[in-house]
This record gives structure tokens, C-alpha cells and sequence, in this order.
DNA sequence: CTGTGATGTTGGCATCGTCAACACCCGGCC
DNA sequence: GGCCGGGTGTTGACGATGCCAACATCACAG
């Protein structure tokens, strides 16, 4: 029912209030259906700008519209409600999620695997800090939101792949031990970004906490897959 | 000039408004000092209470005063603002989190003090879960708070130890495992406070997973420790 | 006893999320 | 061609919130 591309008629091409174009692709008919032209994407975009640089509990509905040059209850025709933004939002940021670290995973040789797919983890969370807190901050009823559990159970499975590609015989235990990956991963990313970890987060700040945090982890599993101590009870 | 502790004087025994009083320890004279006696306490136990049920987003000034029967402007006497209590309610959070480390850490030989550690961390941020979602969570600026990261870094300091006591010489890649171990403990912690992990939280939900995530990095660190193949560049 | 400063109250302002009613405009139907 | 139904956007309103300003109250110091 959404996304309904129509027809152009050319109508309102510069809304006076904003100063964010709908950046539409190099697709030259397809764009401006309706009233607006494709608001949503608009409010989607506005938002997702604030949101880095604001931080998510700045982020107003009534902003957005303002920016977006419509009035305060047009995004109400497109979100039921302001959370339902924030999860589209989040949903799509799980998206390019995915996306980057298979790309990550299938760029690296089997044995590089795990450690490409956490540096591309953590790659994600430094160039899109609002936008990964968003993802698995609070305040985001997840299971309200299907998209949302769908996306990251995606993002779990690449990191599963790169497990397996580490040596680990699948079973419970393998499952457990891609959990643990993402575990650190995501707990690296998620101190990082909350400023815990002091030294700047610039592209290569934290290269050798992470080489080393990664590199241990590998090594617990190398050693798991050759000598089978079993740790657990 | 805040918790400026006085006299007593008797008054404002039950407020009209509340189910919650301050529960104050076994202290029998030193209570309820000026008009109210003791706010800022009581605000601080309802917040933590509301922020439990509702969430952080959901916390409102005017509502915590309602439910500590003053008016909708008394917290602006000992907070500056909203955030402000936020950061009072985290910051107590991080030195009971730290509290809760050291415990287990001192109770555990030292072969075990990194599980140990790494359990209580979790039982932490599963029977205070939203406790911990605020302390690690975002629209908290940690920098404009100097005892958050005072606290969290206490309690980085007890997860150094117990990396110590997992027999990894000191040093800066010592630092990094440390830090790494945090990370694991803190991104499973978040993961399962986020719901991303199906399974139910309860006391022994998780147990496995844990077991086997911890000592997958435990053996990690011992291997390191032994055989001294260097991971990073 | 008077004054001073910490504590709490009343009132007000701008903003926000959301609901209800209305206006516009496209495409389908006769 | 003309109507009309529903998706889209607008105006107006309500209650609630964070915060500011002015005033009231009380404990203690002098």
C-alpha cells in the first residue's frame, strides 16, 4: 500500500522552509508523485540528518514536517506515530547493516573472515554513531516492530557465516560462540561510541584495541576447535 | 552546596500524593531535614522506580514530583535540569555496578575471577536492566557528568584485575584485553537487555551462552599468554 | 528580633505528540 | 466529460512537558 510511485506533474519543487532536498537517484521521470513528492522518503532523510546531529531524543515530528516544508500533522499520513519513524528508521540502519558486512565477509579470504566482518561492524558504528544507538538503544519497542528483529536476525547470520569460517563445527556451541562475536563486536562499537574508551574514534584510533580484542577471541575459538576443553558446565 | 543535610523537625510525615516513601535506612535521627525532608533522595528512588516500569524516555519531571506530593518546580531545587537527574540516577547505578564487580571478584579464586566478574556484571545488568540501559544508553552527554565516567572507570578497573588474574603480563596489549573482555561482557549484557538474543533472561536463561562465550575468550587470553602469537599488526 | 538564604509554590511560556475536522487533488467510473 | 472516493496535506485544538520568573515559607545566624 505504501511507496506508491505514480506520476510526476512537476508541481512544488522547492519547498521554502528546508534546506533538504529528497536527494532523489539519477532516475530522471520517477520522482514528485503526489501532493508533496514523495514525502516520507523527505521525512526519512530530514530525520535521519537530525537525528546525527541532535541525538534521538532531540528528534521532534513537528521539526521534521517544518524542514520538510509541510505542515506539523502531514508526517501523521505516513508514521502512525512518532516511535514508528524512529523505527523505520532504525529498520533501515539494520539494512545497510547487513549489507556492509556481507560485503565485508565475501571481500575476505575464509580465514580473515571474522575479523573483516567485526572491522566492518565497527566501521558502521563510527561513520553512523546516531543512527547504531538509535538501532539498539532503548525506547524502541522492538518486537512492535517486526522489520526491526528481521534486519538484525540478517546482520546475525553473516556473523554466523564468518564463525563457521573460523574452523568451529557447527552445533549449539558454534552458536553460541557467533553470539560471543557479535557480543564483543557490538560491545566494542557500543563503549566507542558512549565515550567510554578514551582515544579518538577516527578511522584507524582504535585499529590495534580491536586487532587485539578480535585476535583473542579468534585465538579462544582456534583453540576451542583444536584441543575441544570444553569451558562451559 | 547540594545535600545539605540539617536538622530534623517532624513535619510532612505521609504527602498526599504518593505510594512511595523514602525508604530510609536503619538511621534513626538523621532524616528529613527542611520543608520536605530529604527530596532529592526520594526524587531519586521514585525516578528509578518510574524509570523501571516506564522506561527513560518516558521519566518526566512533573510526574516524579507529583508522585513525591510537591509541586511540579520543587526537583529544579537539586537539579538544574531533567538530564541532570539522569545522571545522578547513572552515576549511582555505575558505583553499585562497580560494587557488585569487586564483590564477586573478591569472592572468586583467581583462576575464576574473570568468569566470576563476568557473571555479576551480567546478573547486574539483568536485575537492573533499565538501570543499565540508562548508564550505557544515549542523551546522557557522559562528558558533562565528571562521576559517570569516575564510576565507569572503577569499574573498568575491576575487570583489570581480574584480567590479571587470567595471567596476561601487563602491558598495553594487557590493556586491550581488559578492555576486550568489558566489551564482550558489556555487548552480551546489552544484547540480551535489548531482546536481540531470543531465549527468556531469567537467572540461569543464558548461562550456556555465557559460559561459553567468556571461556572462549578466556582461552583466548590464556593461549596468548603461553604461546605469545601476536594477532594485531 | 530581624534578615538571609535554602527550599517549595504559583503562574506562565514555548514546544511537543496526537486527535478531529476540513480542504485538495488524482485516478477510476458512469 | 463530469462525478466521487480515498489518499494526501492543512488548520485548530487539547493536554502534557521542560523550564523561567516571582513570590512565599522556614530554619538558623547575628
Amino acid at each position: 500500500m505504501p511507496t506508491s510511485q505514480k506520476r510526476d506533474s512537476g508541481r512544488r519543487a522547492a519547498p521554502p522552509g528546508g534546506a533538504a532536498a529528497e536527494e532523489r537517484g539519477p532516475r530522471p521521470p520517477a520522482a514528485a508523485p503526489y501532493h508533496h513528492g514523495d514525502l516520507r522518503r523527505a521525512l526519512l532523510a530530514i530525520a535521519e540528518q537530525r537525528l546525527a546531529r541532535d541525538g534521538p531524543a532531540a528528534l521532534s515530528l513537528r521539526e521534521i514536517a517544518r524542514a520538510a516544508g509541510v505542515s506539523h500533522n502531514a508526517p501523521y499520513r505516513h508514521f502512525p506515530d512518532r516511535e514508528a519513524l524512529l523505527a523505520a528508521l532504525a529498520a533501515e540502519g539494520f539494512r545497510r547493516l547487513a549489507a556492509a558486512l556481507a560485503e565485508a565477509a565475501a571481500g575476505a579470504p575464509p580465514g580473515e573472515r571474522l575479523r573483516a566482518t567485526g572491522r566492518a561492524y565497527l566501521g558502521f558504528a563510527r561513520d553512523h554513531r546516531a543512527l547504531y544507538l538509535l538501532m539498539f538503544g532503548p525506547g524502541l519497542d522492538k518486537g512492535a516492530h517486526p522489520p526491526l528483529r528481521e534486519a538484525a536476525r540478517a546482520a546475525l547470520d553473516v556473523l554466523h557465516a564468518a564463525v563457521a569460517a573460523a574452523g568451529l563445527p557447527p552445533g549449539a556451541r558454534a552458536r553460541h560462540a557467533a553470539i560471543g562475536a557479535w557480543a564483543l563486536v557490538h560491545g566494542l562499537a557500543h563503549l566507542i561510541a558512549d565515550g567510554q574508551i578514551p582515544g579518538e574514534p577516527s578511522a584507524g584510533g582504535h585499529a590495534a584495541l580491536v586487532a587485539d580484542a578480535l585476535g583473542a577471541y579468534a585465538a579462544g575459538l582456534e583453540r576451542i576447535a583444536e584441543g575441544r576443553n570444553r569451558p562451559g558446565a
